[in-house]
DNA sequence: CGTATTCATCGACGGACGTCAATATAGACA
DNA sequence: TGTCTATATTGACGTCCGTCGATGAATACG
């Protein structure tokens, strides 16, 4: 798959106070879509809700059990749970009038591994990631 | 040491619709943290500026090395380069009239651990890991 | 059918964020 | 000392984001 699109570091002309690139540089696109899915986790109402979703025993939870501990109003609960499932951490599935909140198992530990290149920021999506699906 | 302050979870009262807890919840203080740490790679702009220090051969860079591949402004090319040093990512040494910005060696891998547990959002800093140091 | 409950969506408000031009600071070199 | 270069800081502007109340949609239950 071709990477190196943007940013081809064509000729750097002048620079002379620094050292010359070893390895790839991120594509542009691809560091737009790293970042959307971290900007998911840079917010704290959303790491609460994560950790209070796989803190259930089946990694399951309702809107209902969210609100009370994070002393927010419905919406801006409904608000986030939207946004983390935009990301790929979060699916839903409404079984009557409840909609049960889970974790897509693996989501985290791959948006991890993003990180454990050092920083490189492997764009490889870690094996059935799939973050956006835009 | 002592984890759990606030977020007792004391008494559900009512709550039918929900399975009970299992494990630990992150408390409110260690997610703003961990919100910390991943808003400052919530931004495009920012991962590649990772990128691009990590590329370099002795993973250093100046902000001369930045501006021209981000096609940014030097005011917003140094204004991202304070977010990521903040957060821990990013040290300062100043030779001469340069300012070289290196990766702090670990600092991506450990943010990355956090999210190796699963949804349990560990707050244990992987060793060595000081992100904010306010 | 009507009502109640659970959740999603809409519109609005205030604050935070990314960006820039202008200015300030600091070191290198005459 | 003065000037030039590289970087940091300031102030301002527009946009995005988190939050809420109000409303809408969908299901359960009399």
């Amino acid at each position: 798959m071709p990477v190196a699109e943007l940013l081809p570091v064509t000729d750097v002309s002048a620079a002379a106070c620094c050292s010359p690139l070893s390895k790839e540089v991120i594509a542009a696109d691809d560091a737009e879509a790293v970042a959307r899915t971290f900007k998911a986790l840079g917010d704290p109402t959303r790491v609460r809700i994560l950790s209070i979703v796989a803190s259930h025993a089946d990694q399951e939870a309702c809107v209902c059990d969210l609100q009370e501990p994070l002393e927010l109003s419905q919406p801006t609960v409904s608000h986030h749970l939207k946004i983390l499932m935009d990301a790929g951490f979060l699916t839903r599935s409404k079984r009557g009038t409840w909609a049960y909140y889970a974790l897509v198992p693996g989501s985290l530990e791959a948006a991890g591994q993003v990180l454990a290149g050092g920083g490189g920021l492997e764009s490889v999506r870690p094996e059935g990631f799939e973050p956006p699906t835009f």
